[in-house]
DNA sequence: CGCCTGCCTTGACCCAGATCAACCGACCCG
DNA sequence: CGGGTCGGTTGATCTGGGTCAAGGCAGGCG
């Protein structure tokens, strides 16, 4: 699988202009042409909605730039964030009617959209197109299942430092690698919604940011700027073991 | 689809033996064959491991009888349960070679196993099982996040309440309907699984039961078997707003 | 029978993180 | 330029749930 060696690469598919994982895995083949007569971009401010949790949804498609957020809350307005949306990442559920989040722009973003009733045909009439959306869901399922137990059993400072080490990760992928070791990237969130992220109050929220700050864990230019020197030092924060998995 | 229409009844598809859901949506169909030869069933005694995360796992396959937990630690021993599977549950990730989780049997489990690469090489020439195991792990995704939900903005006495209606909800749908409306059922987890579940230590989940006792929310046989005298007031405390989705 | 082990309950105390509140700086707009 | 709003920080205090500790009860076994 061509997009899969540089796991988390910025989607760059020779010519094809369709930021779509689903779709790229097959963007040697005829479909591609169907495809590209079927998408459609749109754009939000950040702030915005994309959609509402409950509406009905007609469309999937994909972050191309920008953040999004997955939301979900209750009717005393608690929040809690249930997914974290870069560039390439998926959005939409197919064979779903209704959006089960919200989904909001956390900054200026750009979606590449298909409606969802022919790109479902388009599932049915071209197999790996299935298979790849499993393989996608999978990681949102151990993205989620990997959340769970930061919500679950980690302390406020190894939650922050878990957020940290996941958007370091993401952003790395999307820009520049590391300067001599010094990761850097901006935060695509509010305080407010890390927070929402990590089942926290935005006060923890701040006052872990200082203590990591004061600690040498992480350095700030203003208040988005995260500037990391020891990346590995920040992984032991979050009380992550060294990833030894065994990939396919 | 034939298997969907009660959602959550055992599996019971004439004369299919094969109790996996992946599979059952295509009983009619001469793929049926083929996994009946490839079939096999293990059976684990309660608190047995099925496999360690990080292990080989050269099966997928689906649960006939008990339940199964998904967990996962961190060095120092904290863990947290990422997945409670009931019968008809689908273990296992075709595509990826080992388990991320470990899995346990918290009563008697048998299951129906399919080995992992003759199952691939049937979902490659059969579009529809991909399909519906896309589904199954949309299922999944969702449930995940519900409980996200859960782990990061609910309260103890929320937590307990949110596991009792998922449990009810579950076992009801494998047993009798609800005498007079009293819902009754074993919990199939200790109270230590029950607080790596959600987040808690053990002494909580103790007291967090007891209480619920206190107040009529439920009432006790022995420690294990629940008795729900009001469903909605049930779901009351476990701070659920009442389901408005719009199913497909 | 008595002992042990696993599972559960309850009490007393403590602390991480929530809550409440004051304040800062950047930015926007009239 | 002044006032308002938004996002962020920091301090003081409170509390839900963790921690530590002491039993209770049922089942298995010598």
């Amino acid at each position: 699988m061509l997009y899969d060696a540089p796991k988390l690469a910025p989607h760059d598919c020779g010519d094809c202009p369709i930021r779509h994982r689903a779709v790229c895995a097959r963007c040697d083949s005829d479909e591609l042409s169907v495809l590209e007569e079927m998408k459609y971009y749109r754009s939000f401010q950040a702030g915005q909605t994309v959609v509402w949790a409950g509406d009905r949804m007609d469309f999937v498609g994909s972050v191309v730039e920008g953040v999004a957020t997955l939301t979900q809350t209750m009717e005393d307005g608690r929040t809690q964030m249930v997914g974290l949306l870069f560039p390439s990442d998926f959005v939409g559920r197919p064979g779903r009617a209704g959006a089960a989040y919200n989904v909001t722009a956390t900054s200026d973003l750009v979606m590449c959209c298909f409606r969802k009733r022919p790109f479902e045909q388009m599932m049915e009439t071209t197999p790996h197109v299935a298979q790849r959306l499993l393989q996608m869901t999978l990681d949102e399922l151990d993205a989620a299942r990997e959340w769970m137990l930061v919500l679950g059993r980690k302390t406020a400072r190894e939650k922050i430092a878990s957020l940290l080490t996941i958007i370091a990760r993401r952003d790395a992928s999307l820009h520049l690698a590391p300067v001599e070791g010094r990761l850097q990237f901006d935060l695509p969130l509010t305080r407010e919604a890390m927070a929402d992220y990590l089942g926290l109050t935005l006060e923890t929220v701040s006052r872990q940011i200082s203590a990591l700050k004061r600690d040498g864990v992480i350095e700030l230019q203003g208040k988005r700027h995260v500037i990391v020197p020891d990346f590995d030092r920040l992984q032991e924060e979050a009380g992550d073991d060294s990833d030894g998995g065994l990939p396919e």
